[in-house]
DNA sequence: ACCTGAACACCGTTCAAGT
DNA sequence: ACCTGAACACCGTTCAAGT
C-alpha cells in the first residue's frame, strides 16, 4: 500500500494560531509588495494563451501589469522559476480533472489520453519535461499512486510497477513531443519520398498513439502473467 | 556519390579554371563564394562541441570563420536551415554505424539503444525532435527498413510494423528527453518527499530504460503471436 | 524595504550601401 | 555578384540610484 507523505489539501492552512509571527515568512513594513506571484503567473498564464509562449517576457509582463520589467523579474526569482511556477499550475488544474475507473488497463488509458491531451494544450509543460524533470509537484503525486496503485492491485512489485509507470510516461512524452514538433500545420502526412511516406501514405497521430499503447498494456500483461 | 559544388579550400580560390561555366549550379562570375556550407556546418559542429549548442550563433560563427555574421547567415539560410543541416549531418554519421543482428528482438534492441546514445550525446538531435520532425533525413531510411523489416519477417503486416517501430521510437525519444531534462548533474536521486522518492529511493535511468524496453518487447511479442 | 531606469551582454533578421 | 556595417526589434540579468 501507498503511503501519502503529506497533508493532501492543496490551500495554504490558515494557521489559527494567536498572535505570534503570522505566516507571511519574509516581509516586513514599508511598502508593501506591489506585486504578488500569484498575480504575475495569472498575467503569464494570459500571455502565453493570448499571444503564443514565446511572446511570454519580464517586459511583456511588466507591459500587462503596468509595472517596471524587474519587479516582476524580481517577484518571481527569474526565467527558470517563472517557467516552474507555470507548469506547477497547469499540472496542479490537470490532476484534479481525473475521473478513475476499476480495472488497470483502464487506469493506465485514462492516465496516457490525459497526460497526453495535458502536454498537446500546454506546450510549456511538453518542453519542461525536456528541459527540467517535471510532474513533480507534490500534487501529481495522487496521479502516480493511483497509476503505481492499479499496476501493484495487477500483480506486481512495487518497485517494478513504479517502473511500469515510466514507462507509459517517457512514451507520452515521447510522442507527443513529435507530434507537436511537426507543427500545427502538420495533418500527419510524410514526406512521400521516404520509407514512411511510401508504407503509410497519410499518417494518423492518434492511430499512432492509440497502438502504442495497446502495445505497452500487451506487454505489461505478459508480465503481470509472468509474475503472478 | 556526392559532387563537391565548389573547391573545399578554405582560401578565397584564384579560379584557375580556363574560363566557361563549372559544374556550380547557379553561381555566376564575379567575386567566387567566400563561405562554403559545409565550412559553416564544421564550425557550427566544432562549436556546439566545444562550447556548448546554447554558444552557438550567428555572430561566434562569423567570428570563428573570420568573416561577418551576415555572411554566414546568408550562406547556410537563417537559424532553423543551421539547425537542419547540424542535424542531417549527426544523423548520417549515426546511420553508417549500425551493426545489425538477424533475430528481430535484437534488432529492436540495437535501434532503440544506438538511437538513444545519439540523442544522448548530441542534444541538438534530441531538440529537434520537438522543434521539427526529424530523422526524415533520406539517409535515415535504411535504419528504418532494416527494423520495419525485421517486424515484417516476425510476422506482422507492414503497416502495423511501421506503427510499432513509431512506437520504439517515441519511446526512446520520451525517454531521452526526460533523463537530458534533468540536466548532467541529476545522479537518477528523485526527490525524497515524492511518491517517487519514496519507492525508488534511488533511480537508474539505465534500468528504466531496459524495463521499458521490455515491456516493449513483450508487447510486440504478443501481437506477432496473435496474428501469427 | 521596495521599486526602477539605465546599462550590459547578448540574440536573429532586414536592408541599403559598398566593392 | 557577393559581402558587410548599421539598424531594428527583441532577449535575461545586474546594479546603483531613487523613494
Amino acid at each position: 500500500m501507498l503511503v501519502e507523505p503529506g497533508s493532501p489539501t492543496a490551500t495554504p492552512r490558515p494557521t489559527a494560531v494567536p498572535d505570534l509571527v503570522e505566516e507571511a515568512p519574509r516581509r516586513r513594513r514599508g511598502r508593501p509588495n506591489v506585486l504578488s506571484r500569484e498575480q504575475v503567473i495569472d498575467a503569464a498564464t494570459a500571455i502565453a494563451n493570448e499571444d503564443g509562449l514565446d511572446r511570454l517576457s519580464f517586459r511583456a509582463l511588466g507591459v500587462r501589469l503596468g509595472v517596471a520589467p524587474m519587479t516582476v523579474h524580481r517577484t518571481i526569482g527569474g526565467l527558470d522559476d517563472l517557467h516552474a511556477e507555470l507548469v506547477r499550475r497547469t499540472v496542479d488544474e490537470f490532476t484534479a480533472t481525473f475521473v478513475w475507473p476499476d480495472e488497470w488497463h483502464a487506469v493506465v488509458r485514462v492516465f496516457a489520453r490525459t497526460f497526453r491531451d495535458l502536454m498537446r494544450t500546454h506546450p510549456l509543460v511538453l518542453e519542461s519535461h525536456s528541459r527540467r524533470g517535471a510532474l513533480v509537484s507534490t500534487e501529481s503525486d495522487a496521479v502516480v499512486a493511483k497509476v503505481v496503485g492499479a499496476l501493484c492491485d495487477a500483480g506486481l512489485p512495487e518497485v517494478e510497477a513504479m517502473y511500469t509507470f515510466f514507462v507509459v510516461y517517457d512514451f507520452v512524452v515521447g510522442h507527443t513531443s513529435v507530434q507537436i514538433g511537426r507543427g500545427d500545420d502538420d495533418t500527419g502526412r510524410p514526406e512521400r519520398h521516404t520509407l514512411v511516406g511510401q508504407i503509410l501514405g497519410e499518417h494518423s497521430y492518434d492511430a499512432r498513439f492509440d497502438l502504442g499503447l495497446d502495445v505497452l498494456i500487451a506487454g505489461i500483461e505478459s508480465r503481470v502473467a509472468r509474475t503472478a
